[in-house]
RNA sequence: GGCGGAGUAGCUCAGCUGGUUAGAGCGGAGGAAUCAUAAUCCUUAGGUCGGGGGUUCAAAUCCCUCCUCCGCUACCA
């Protein structure tokens, strides 16, 4: 038995996300979270809120509430989403826990005694209506290179070209169109990821087993001009984590808070302590997860994300783990997605197009959402959401393939045997034949996933349902009975033998459709079939048994239609 | 512009450390079966592997070049 310690991709905290933030970083989390839990592995699965930051601060205000009770009433609207959908984390917390924020200034202070910080003096834009200073992309004006009036102050969308906030023609407040900005000089705080690029690129280099897309936007980071740049790692905000050196102040950083990519991947630590907090564990046991001087040797630990995130996953952060030079647990895997698109075009949080969790989950159940989204999850490029492809595959693959072999075999022996396994006849020549295809399928399956090759697992478990039709098929107990009763029974127990152990396999993709099969097959046994010739043994003789609700209603051409005009336009 | 990813059957994709007739699922066509959510199973058609050039006995796979799509490009997170 081994130890997982696995992190998805912290959501930010201004809004429900949509189905493509979903498939990249929290989705398959679960997924190898749940799969190595069924494995017999000790598994700490941790997920929480992304809450600091001027997008947070300005959803707030656009709400009329205080920023600390909308990241609250937020949380909580994630956390149930995420339930909805089935995201086992072990716990799902808050960047703004005062686990956080004291961790965060622990790291600060440690950085700072080992020479890894350095206050630079800058000029930042203040806009004086909004008393507030401005991050660049928060000044709108018009392009100096191509006369776009709402560029904005770091690219110009429309040319594309980079831009300074002083380089706009007629600049103003994205946020109130105010034009009454200034430059003021502000001081900051800059983690000298520089003095690091040697030992980040050496660590990097020696991760040869990790995907290309991670690697080679690390790389890309650490050569590309100069190379890795040192990183401003303070903002001029209320809400975030007070600057701090440690628990004692920082003379010169009053009123100033770290910037929310320092202190967001922080939380992957202080949320194994708030875990322990929640559920009256002590600090050596979220310890023994996180520091290898306290039993973190041993354990493994996996990071999913978007490749938006990459950067600060394979650089800022190993470089603030680094640069403190303490013995924290670093990643062993980063497993990244590319994006999934919506009908044509990008899912857009902004313009509300696409599917968003709460909406997905409204007019479906998440089994269905979870199959097609990990069955298509974006690994080796860009995936698209259509409505038909949907339609077609969860009917196919969940209600043709997985839902009807449930249908068809409890079926038939309620009406011929009875609720209850039956007990004639043995298993013959095709019985180990199916064993013999179940034991090299499961095998592969387990590869897949071992090696988080997410779609790949999906395609061996539906050929491993597409067998259990294949068997049924050609075995025909429907026909057997009428001339060999007895063998037509052993039949229909291998059958409902196979039900449970698809629901064993199963259940890493679609948790409730499994947890289904096997309340319908009476049993609570979820031990991974390490011998399918055993594990379809399980359920003996006389074992009683219920035959379920259909598991999977089948999409309409109606409802497909509908939905996919609902979800064209604008959220409302 | 720079960097990265992708372009393979109608659709979604695998293959791509070069090597027998280029694969899978869906969809199409034909058939079998009738236990089942008209659900299953079998058979089959369909591709000059984005274009062009090159290396090689041999290229979807390696090299060059061009085209198209997508992402990132360091103060959104």
């Amino acid at each position: 038995m081994a130890r997982y310690l696995i992190t998805s991709a912290l959501p930010y905290i201004n809004g429900i996300k949509h189905l493509g933030n979903l498939v990249g970083s929290q989705l398959p989390a679960d997924l190898i979270a749940r799969y190595l839990r069924g494995r017999g592995h000790e598994v700490l699965f941790l997920c929480a809120t992304d809450e600091h930051g001027t997008p947070a601060e300005l959803a707030a205000a656009k709400a009329g509430k205080p920023v600390a009770d909308y990241c609250a009433e937020m949380h909580e609207v994630q956390a149930g989403i995420a339930r909805g959908f089935g995201l086992s984390f072990d716990h799902f917390g808050r960047s703004s826990s005062v686990q956080n924020r004291a961790l965060t200034q622990h790291f600060a202070g440690v950085l700072a005694d080992n020479g890894y910080i350095q206050e630079v003096s800058e000029k930042q834009v203040y806009s004086i209506d909004d008393g507030r200073f401005l991050p660049d992309r928060y000044i709108e004006g018009t392009c100096p290179n191509c006369g776009y009036d709402k560029a904005r102050g770091d690219q110009c969308e429309n040319c594309t070209k980079q831009l300074d906030p002083t380089d706009l023609i007629d600049p103003r407040s994205a946020i109130s169109g105010s034009t009454r900005l200034e430059v003021r000089e502000t001081k900051h705080l800059y983690l000298r990821q520089s003095a690091l690029k040697g030992q980040i690129a050496d660590w990097i280099a020696s991760k040869t087993d990790w995907p290309v897309l991670t690697t080679s936007i690390a790389k890309k980071w650490l050569t590309d001009g100069d190379g890795l740049q040192d990183r401003g790692i303070t903002r001029d905000l209320n809400w975030g984590v007070p600057v701090k050196k440690g628990e004692a102040d920082w003379p010169g950083m009053e009123g100033k808070v770290f910037y929310v990519w320092f202190d967001a991947p922080v939380e992957y630590i202080a949320c194994a302590a708030e875990w322990a907090e929640a559920n009256g564990k002590t600090e050596a046991e979220w310890e023994r997860w996180w520091r290898t001087d306290k039993g973190a040797g041993d354990v493994t630990y996996l990071q999913f994300m978007g490749k938006d995130n990459v950067p600060f996953h394979t650089l800022s952060f190993p470089a603030t783990l680094m640069g403190a030079a303490e013995p924290w647990k670093m990643v062993d895997y980063i497993k990244s997605f590319n994006y999934l698109n919506y009908d044509g075009g990008q899912f857009s949080t902004s313009q509300g197009r696409g599917i968003f969790m709460d909406q997905a989950l409204s007019i479906l159940p998440s089994d269905y959402w979870r199959w097609w989204l990990l069955s298509h999850a974006p690994e080796s490029s860009d995936a698209e959401f259509t409505w038909d492809n949907f339609q077609g595959s969860v009917n196919k693959d969940l209600a043709d393939v997985l839902g009807n072999l449930v249908s068809r075999v409890t079926k038939f022996c309620r009406a011929k045997f009875g609720e209850v396994v039956p007990e004639g006849g043995s298993y013959g020549p095709r019985e180990q034949e199916l064993i013999a295809e179940l034991t090299t399928r499961l095998r592969a399956y387990e590869g897949h996933m071992q090696a988080m090759e997410v779609r790949k697992s999906a395609n061996e478990l539906r050929a491993i349902w597409v067998a259990g039709n294949e068997y049924l098929q050609s075995a025909a107990p429907w026909t057997v009975i009428k001339t060999d009763p007895e063998q037509a029974q052993a039949m229909v127990r291998l059958a409902l033998n196979l039900i449970r152990l698809y629901a064993v396999i199963s259940r890493p993709f679609i948790p409730d459709a499994a947890q289904a099969m096997m309340t319908a097959m009476g049993s609570d046994d979820w031990a991974w079939p390490e011998d399918v010739a055993a594990a379809l043994a399980t359920l003996p003789a006389g074992h009683a048994f219920s035959v379920p609700e259909v598991l999977f209603t089948k999409i309409t051409d109606e409802n497909s239609a509908d939905w996919q005009a609902q979800f064209s336009g604008i959220r409302s």
